[in-house]
Order: structure tokens, then sequence, then C-alpha cells
DNA sequence: CCAGAACTGGAGTCCCCCGTCCGCTTATGA
DNA sequence: TCATAAGCGGACGGGGGACTCCAGTTCTGG
């Protein structure tokens, strides 16, 4: 690839990125590109789809995540890996409105993305077995119930990110806390949700 | 008004409501005209704002809401009112995507809209003070966290309306129990979160 | 240095949605 | 019955976003 062409590939890949966390996925192409200080014309010749360009903008932000679960499974205590794991993933999505777009979200042809999500959500599983094990984390709670955290986390948005993020916090130590051995109640079954929706 | 006209406005607003209810706030005017069988034109006469058609769709539902909470105020434990109204709420939000955007988003110019959802707030407000001095509700909720519960419950989304409302549930319970006095750990404050979001 | 391939940006096309205008139709009540 | 006002729907102009085409420009290897 000729160096200019790398370098405005870059400065694309930068302008999506900070497009996407403030507006979300859908922000014109147009747009992106005005940003990147080029034409639209260059952004669909390096990135023919939408979709390719959220998997490159977002692909680090994945790995992130596969390190965050390594991290919650390297903690001696295993319910703190937990909820750190949680803690962490709900902050990530709720600072940046397109990841967690993009988290929810299932794109047909990026099977790559797909992968390293299934990944995530199996080593999500392996933590939640190691603390149900250890007797911190209940043991009705089930590995789908992430979808329900990080769809419900999604849902919270505010004016600034900050509140947003205070939002998010506050959210996830009620959920943690219920999550808790020491809650005593029943649950309605878990929901078969699905952590990525299809586009549409 | 004509007899006619009265007939289509009906149909316009039985088609709009199921409409709101399966795709959204944001489905075309023009999808709602066909689907009640009427042109662009007579669904503009008759409502000529979307925001119009949106505020009187959702009238009755807003005031189920009223009377949701009247009904928890009645109940003689003050906490099963607090859960139940919780529970009604959320169960309608999830039920109805467009109630659930309606509920969450500010319009600009309906006054009796926005007066409706106001009284409702207070109104859970003081379901919220008399659960937590009847010692079922921990003290450091505030009402603020209705919002909070509102928008988590917003991003739960599924396939089917059932799956969704199932997942629902479970969340509500998983919060619920996190909500009752037995719960020792403590919060992060709460953040400043408006329950009606402005359009755009 | 320069030939030519790689690259570029903006203009252009297509499509969808909004909201309005206008000539035709239909209910109404005298 | 019929004059008339109320009501109707489809066509139309405007705006915005997705994606493509092409004539001009810039990098690069020999």
């Amino acid at each position: 690839m000729r160096a200019d062409a790398q370098l405005n590939r870059d400065r694309i890949l930068d302008a999506a990125r900070d497009a996407f966390a403030v507006r979300g996925l859908d922000v014109p192409m147009a747009a992106i590109a005005r940003r990147a200080g080029v034409g639209v014309a260059t952004l669909y010749r390096r990135f023919p789809t939408r979709e390719s360009l959220i998997t490159e903008v977002f692909a680090d932000q994945l790995a992130g995540c596969l390190s965050l679960v390594d991290d919650a499974l390297a903690d001696p205590d295993p319910w703190r890996g937990f909820c750190s794991a949680i803690e962490k993933v709900c902050a990530m999505q709720v600072i940046d409105r397109g990841f967690s777009a993009a988290f929810l979200t299932a794109f047909p042809d990026a099977i790559d993305f797909d992968k390293a999500r299934t990944r995530a959500e199996e080593g999500f599983a392996a933590v939640v077995r190691r603390a149900q094990e250890s007797g911190g984390l209940r043991a009705d709670f089930d590995p789908a119930d992430l979808a329900l955290i990080l769809q419900a986390n999604a849902g919270i948005t505010a004016d600034s990110p900050a509140v947003a993020l205070a939002a998010s916090r506050r959210l996830v130590a009620y959920l943690l806390q219920a999550f808790h051995t020491n809650q005593a109640g029943s649950l309605p079954p878990p929901a078969p949700l699905a952590l990525q929706h299809a586009i549409g």
C-alpha cells in the first residue's frame, strides 16, 4: 500500500472511532469522511461496507474484552474477578456508545469479530463457573445473564458521558449485590437472550 | 366531525399503536397511513406532527401508569406495592417498544403528556418514601433510581416479545432483591438521570 | 527524472422519508 | 334530492444519506 494511502486509512479509523463513540454506529459515512479530511470515495475504497469499518475500529476494543476475561480468571478471589470483569465491560460499554452497539450487534459477514465475541462469552462462562464454585456467586446465575446485564447497561444514556458512567456504576453495583450468594430470593428462569442481535 | 372522518381517525390511531409497538417510535408516517388504509394527507390533517400522534396514542397507557402508582399506594404492604409497581411498569415497557420510547422521551410541545409523567414521578416518589419508612426498601434507594431501572429495562430487546418479557422479569427480580433492606452492600451515589431524554 | 500505476475528491445517481398541494369524492342537512 | 362543505388520496418538491464514476493528482521504482 502506498504511504499516503496508509496515512489516510489511519485517519479514517481515528475519525470513525471518535464518531462512533459519540454518535453511535449509524453516523453518516460522509460525516466520517469529512472528519477524517478525505473524500467519501476514499472511505468507501478502503472500507467497502460500514460493517468492515466497524469491525476494524472495534477490533482492539474487543481484544480488550478478552484480556479483561483473562484478568478475571487470574484474580485469586473468583468473586472479585467476576465483579471486576462486569464492572469493566459495563464501563467500556457506557463510555463508548459505538462499542456497546457493535458488541451487541450481529455482523453476518464478520466471522472473526463474531468468533472473538464467542471466545469472550466462553471465557466469561468460565469466570461464572469459578465464581459459583467458590461460593461467591449465587448458583442460579446463568451465563445468559451476561447478555441481560449488557443489554440493560446499554440502555443507560445521559447527556454527558460522566453522568452515564455514574448511572451505569450504580446499576452495576445494584446488580452485583443481587448476584451475591448472600441473596436469598428466588428468580424467574433465565430467558434465552442472544448477546448479538441481528441488524435491522 | 363527519362520521367517516371519525372512523378514519380511529383507524389511524389503531394502526399507529400497532406500528409503534412493533417497530418503535420512528416508523415512517407513510407506513402508518398505509396500514390504516388511508392516504398520507389524511394522517397529516388529523395529526399535524408525529408528536401529536404519539401523545394521542399513548395517552391511555400513560393513564395506566398513573393508576398503577395509585394501586401501589393502596397496597397495605408498602414494599409489595413498590415491587408490583415496578414489575408492572417494566412489563408495559418491554411489551410495547413505542411506549418505552415515548415514556423516556421529552416532547417539547406536549404539555399534558409531560405533566402526566411528572405526576407519575411524584406518585412514585411517594411509593418510595412509604416503602422506605416501612423498612422494606433500603434507605439509600433514590427516586432517580426509577429512571435507572426504566432505562436499563428499555435496553432489553429480543426477537420475540415473550422472550423480552421473560428477560425483563428476570432483570427486575434481580433488581428488586438488590433494593430490599436485607441487602447490606454500599452503593455509588445516584446519578442525575433525567427520565425524559430530549429528542435528537 | 519520469512513466505509469496507485490514489484522490467531488459530482452524480438512486432511494427513502417528510410534509404540502390540489382536483376529485362523499356525507350531510335543508 | 342536491348544494355545499368537509374529507380524501396520490402526486409532488425538498432534503439527506448510501454508494459509484471519472477526470485529475501524487507517489514510486527504475
